[in-house]
DNA sequence: GAAAATGCTGATAGCGTTCTCAGCCACCGG
DNA sequence: CCGGTGGCTGAGAACGCTATCAGCATTTTC
């Protein structure tokens, strides 16, 4: 009877097909509640038992029944994911990434909307109320107090992405802001450009500062002084964009490329530049960051900073269930952070500056 | 003991707290399984005990557990979603549309991409032989012949959306894009504009057809003889768009308004405008189709024709759902179709001509 | 060296629903 | 009046998992 892996099944008509715990128990020689045991990662398992279990599990392609489990008590997981206005490009990638994580757990994924117009700290009330075991912030909602403060107070497990500061008990996945804008503004230097021009993003985004302070950097880095006519204010929007950028060439001596704080913003620069007649990147480089599918669909096609938004969705989601789990082994564990990397992707928007630069004007 | 609707729980660590169909039974004075039929909507229950058991539904504020009821039916829903590469706002619309439906009930959804690169048909077999219950296929898969014969043949129910034509036990969302094309030529036409160019869309899209047609119908309908120079191919990209764009305004006599397959395209149109000097709607009026978020973001806004992309990923999933229980009753059962309502929004994109139309280039 | 603590494992009893099958009753035709 | 038929209902067994608690070695403690 040992060598009975394959059980011959199919006679009744409520049966799935798929193997049990039952069957991997029998195939590890072990009973049901062993391979519960391995299977939710608790560590009252001898190393060899465990080993063999896992082997069967491997063996038999098994993968525990999420109504079964949360049946038996085990509360199935569900996540909330609180978004209000991101670009669409950056919600879809993060729903993506997200989605994909949870469906290899068991987890359940509630994604709410936090339109504008609402009161942040009601909706994260209600969500809070639905009973939920833990949630995800994406920008912009990662950098709000209120919803931090509500999500604090009622001591709800919590992942902020994008964001640089997270206070005590939250989690947080971010890329190196700062670090990046820095190499983005070096390299534009160390092609010759002399006046930067910088559009910063919305000023409740700490990612907006961190970005600034990597231009700021990579200046000072270089020994030149700043001037703060080439930093000119924007939101993220597009249209805060257009104005910006009209600012920047405005100016008495303006700049031979501009670093816009994300995409929507650089596309702007290049329409505005289109329409000034000026050649993109022949008469004024353009560059953004995050690295969104706006990027490429544009002409000519923006050099950027790519931004890993769906691993970073999956990473929260990961981080989370961690964080649930170690919090119910002991309440006061503390949250971890995680950043991951970023790179540098160069396509068709920069170039060396012409040679006589700001002289054009004249 | 018949005042005894609260029952008092709590004492087990493991008690929800929630009422179970056994509270509804004890209430109602009958058996679980009659409260189970009266839930599920079998028809053989006296009126008289149906009546009964929905008073004690109410009373209790009972809803089924869904784990339990996933478990015992041996039907966790798995559904699957299988996108390529429509616009990323297309994209996040559909899947928050789809994620909250399937939130709703106890439906899981694995959502797969298959890139362009790929062969269409392994994608979906791979996706089939996971042991999904259904698939939705948004654009551009919903028309893709090679991926709809594998699913076909695996007998999977199916869904497409926003597809203008569906083959035999496929179910299909969609808008009337015919009509809604029709409605937005007349627009242009009511507002005196004489020669109404047009983008068509990605020609492998029956949508795409759908609205051309339209378009020869209002013009048709209006009297007028159609003027095959007004009107250009585009694929639903913004690049497509620009070309079209381009050759529409090179003609000999062309065209006061344009109207775009899509937002993509006629933010395009916008940007060619622009760039020769042409005012938006002043010089032309531009319209697009989908009330995409560019429609909001580029400056003009866009006058457009809204599509309920969420309701329709919402009812995609739905009419899944329906399909999976019809077809467990009866395997023959046939595919529904459901077309949902689209609007016209006028926005700032799109005015009367100047008085003397065409006369400009002379 | 006995008693108590510890580490690992398994038997059993649920979790809340639906399914199967059997039973009851009323009605019908012969 | 009998067997058959069909409508309605209920008892009890799944469904696949985890919680609980008991049991057995093995240590540790006094």
């Amino acid at each position: 009877m040992s060598g009975d892996i394959r059980r011959i099944r199919g006679t009744g008509s409520r049966q799935t097909g798929a193997p049990t715990i039952a069957d991997v128990a029998q195939l590890a020689g072990v009973s049901t509640m062993t391979v519960s045991r391995v299977i939710n990662g608790e560590n009252n398992v001898r190393e060899a038992t465990r080993a063999a279990v896992r082997e069967a599990i491997q063996r038999l392609d098994y993968a525990p029944n999420r109504a079964a489990r949360s049946l038996a008590g085990a509360s199935q997981v569900r996540l909330g994911l609180l978004y209000s206005n991101p670009s669409e490009a950056y919600l879809s990638a993060f729903l993506l990434g997200s989605l994909d994580e949870a469906g290899r757990g068991d987890i359940q994924l509630v994604v709410q909307k936090c339109d504008p117009g609402e009161h942040e700290a009601e909706v994260a009330e209600r969500l809070v109320a639905s009973g939920l075991d833990g949630i995800i912030l994406p920008p912009p909602l990662c950098d709000s107090p209120l919803v931090l403060d509500v999500l604090l107070a009622a001591r709800v497990p919590t992942v902020v992405v994008a964001t640089s500061s997270a206070p005590a008990g939250i989690g947080r996945v971010s890329i190196d802001d700062r670090a990046a804008a820095r190499a983005m503004t070096e390299h534009l230097l160390a092609l010759g450009h002399q006046r930067v021009g910088f559009i910063t993003g919305n000023p409740n985004l700490t990612a907006s500062e961190e970005r600034l302070a990597g231009y700021r950097d990579a200046l000072t880095g270089a020994g030149l002084t700043i001037d703060e006519a080439l930093i000119a204010r924007g939101l993220f929007s597009y249209r805060s964009g257009l104005d910006a950028t009209e600012e920047l060439l405005d100016i008495a001596q303006p700049p031979s490329a501009i670093f816009a704080s994300n995409d929507d913003m650089a596309a702007a620069s290049v329409a505005v530049a289109h329409r000034r007649g000026l050649d993109v990147p022949g008469d004024l480089t353009v560059v953004g960051f995050d690295d969104s599918t706006l990027a490429t669909t544009i002409w000519p096609e923006l050099t950027t900073i790519h931004q890993p938004i769906a691993d970073m969705s999956r990473a929260a989601v990961q981080m989370l269930t961690q964080m649930l789990r170690a919090r119910r082994d002991d309440p006061t564990a503390s949250a971890p952070g995680l950043v991951l990397d970023h790179t540098l992707v160069r396509r068709q928007s920069d170039a060396a500056p012409r040679r006589r630069p700001g002289a054009r004007g004249r």
